[in-house]
DNA sequence: GATGAATGAGTTTTCATTCAT
DNA sequence: TATGAATGAAAACTCATTCAT
């Protein structure tokens, strides 16, 4: 599960081609097409050092994912710091906007991600959709309470189910950005970079329109 | 690529056995995973029959993804007939639910369709995105068109904007379903039928809120 | 466990190489360091067959250790047939040499029983000692009851410790045997062939002394 | 072969955790099979120091195998020195209480014992063999010569057979005796410790009765 | 002298594909 | 046309041995 101290004693550079060389393996192909032989080819290492660091391959494994996991709480602490004083759709903004600099920087990892949420096989998947679960929870419940309670959110809107839409749509258009971003020259959807500002602005602009506070009195009037 | 005549010279019976068979195995497994040793074991045929119908695993894959299309193309062109003379949102509610029908109807199908998308692997994974997009354009577009035609949509809607935005919503949609739906007990989301209708009845509403023409005159001018 | 019909499907000769490189294989290494890699090589097939034949190398074992309790099933069925006539020490005696027959034809098979005796990870280890003890039973205890019941040993002797004491005296005496058989030329014993016959008549001698019913009233009257 | 100096020097307590690890180890595995990974594991010493104590791992087995010899020599030193003023049916039971003991004393001695014998690939297998040979040679046989001149034994014994079924009989018992002990609970002869001695009674009983000089001049006559 | 990381040949097992029957 | 036995490359993993520190 922890990689053996073998491996932590390692220079870093060897530690860093070491996992790098794991995370592209995983990225392309899961966990069980992965092949630890393909991997020590390319490191340029003997086969038994990656039994003697992480004792099999889900040892491997276990290590890569715990490793991005971090990466991802990382990033998303950083987010909810930084944005804590603006209003809910920004805090949305700016987590989608972290979420997508996440991908560009960490393409790799979050290949793994979703290649796990569908694909049955994987050694973690059952305690990894436990934490993804977790997310909704814990980063985005505080924030739609935060907002309902300033009064930036329609009053009449259910906690849970918004949980739920926002993490399907944010999910989503994660997914979306980063098919367009990995298969770039795919043809699909070819999302120019330029473009991703402008998307990113439309979908917080329909987030408002259906869940935003309507504006003035008039607007309140008219909903009720 | 297609069967060769000596599979479509088969009893009928034998067919459906074989594509049965081939998606579970392909539904389970992924390509590379599954294993013709199990599929044939399971019809009860020679092993050299599937390489005399198919050429090899891959052709027998080609063969059960079209098969797929047409069954999502067929599921498609009858709700689309079916809901001609519904508005807008009548018809993005019904696609939904033929949606949830056919995952209902054909889980395993759904299943190779999420693994394509995340898995790199795969022998017409670019073609099956192409096609996939395709729907969107084939699909949504016109609905749309239609819907800003007849003053349902808000008018200063982007078109393909908003293909885009209804494609990722409701594709997630489907997928947070299906994976409550298939991973039933795992505890994901733990979405129970009777909430289903429940669901989309928010989603629709969501979509109204963002996407509708605002109602009556005080709405149109808050907007302006 | 039993063989695929795969391998019961083969030319006679090819079953028989296989065979005999198995016996070979397990008689030198035991189980576990028996290796199916040399045995492919030894007959010149590929690999692959050998899994297809046997599933695994437990299934070939199994299969190798059914056809040697066999082989000493029918000896034994042999032996006790045409001595059923005769008193119970040439009973004894044609059971050693049938015993000594046995090792000579099937070396090997022996030398796996004493490899399982005294090897504690072999697959069927239990079953296998079950056997064995069945054997006194089953064998022997029969013989002693009528040899009792004949008048041909002492009366005063108890039957169980007296099964247990020849199955210790047989078994001991053919692996002394086998051992100087099977190390010819290590120095060991040095047992020359024509030296068998005279071997056993002197260890029928002695059981005869100690087994055996008095000769003559003086006799009895001495030990009472 | 012989242990390096380095391994003398070690501290008395390090020596003795070794060895303890190596016999635990070639007991439990045999030689091929016994991992020195593990035994270095269970020592907490370096890998590495074991192959410069010894050299390899055949280095090692040599040097544990000399100490058992020793062990068994001391044993039967010390025997025939309390035994030589009893009669030679005392000393044989002696003998074999004494050989019950070291089992008990030592079962992984044991055990390798019985390994060495029937394993073909034992590193020192066949000096072993010889060694056990001499000890039918240098021990049972005085026994014998001395029984026969002092008239405890019926004078038209041949010595050297006599020593090989002696040596045949207590090493069959001892296995016998042994096996019920090590696989006690495995259902095998279930000798209960109480009934030993009483099994050693009879075994002696049964030598006594064959070996032993008929009492009294009608014995003697009946038997000319 | 002690260490333990590195090595690579070895193990069993799987499986798509071929081809003679 | 259908069969299924044969193949061999590839997989994950083990372990005695070496050697630089």
């Amino acid at each position: 599960m922890a990689p053996r101290d073998t491996f932590k004693k390692l220079e870093d550079d060897k530690q860093l081609r070491i996992m790098d060389a794991a995370i592209d393996e995983f990225a392309d192909h899961g966990f069980k097409q992965a092949s630890v032989n393909r991997m020590v080819q390319k490191i340029g290492i003997a086969k038994g050092s990656i039994f003697q660091y992480f004792g099999n391959k889900e040892g491997l494994f276990h290590f890569i994912f715990n490793h991005a996991v971090e990466l991802v709480r990382h990033s998303l602490r950083q987010v909810k710091q930084e944005t804590a004083d603006t209003d809910f759709f920004q805090r949305i903004e700016q987590s989608l906007l972290a979420g997508i600099r996440f991908i560009e920087k960490h393409p790799r990892v979050y290949r793994i991600y979703l290649k796990m949420i569908f694909q049955e096989d994987f050694p973690l998947r059952t305690e990894f959709l436990q934490q993804v679960h977790l997310f909704s929870g814990e980063y985005l419940k505080p924030l739609v309470e935060t907002g309902l309670a300033r009064g930036e959110l329609r009053p009449d809107l259910n906690v849970d189910m918004t949980v739920f839409f926002l993490d399907a749509l944010m999910d989503r258009f994660l997914q979306a950005y980063c098919v367009s971003f990995l298969d770039a020259g795919a043809g699909l959807y070819q999302a120019p970079e330029e473009q991703i500002q402008q998307k990113v602005n439309e979908f917080i602009r329909l987030l408002r329109a259906g869940m935003g506070k309507p504006e003035g009195e008039f607007g309140q009037l008219l909903r009720e």
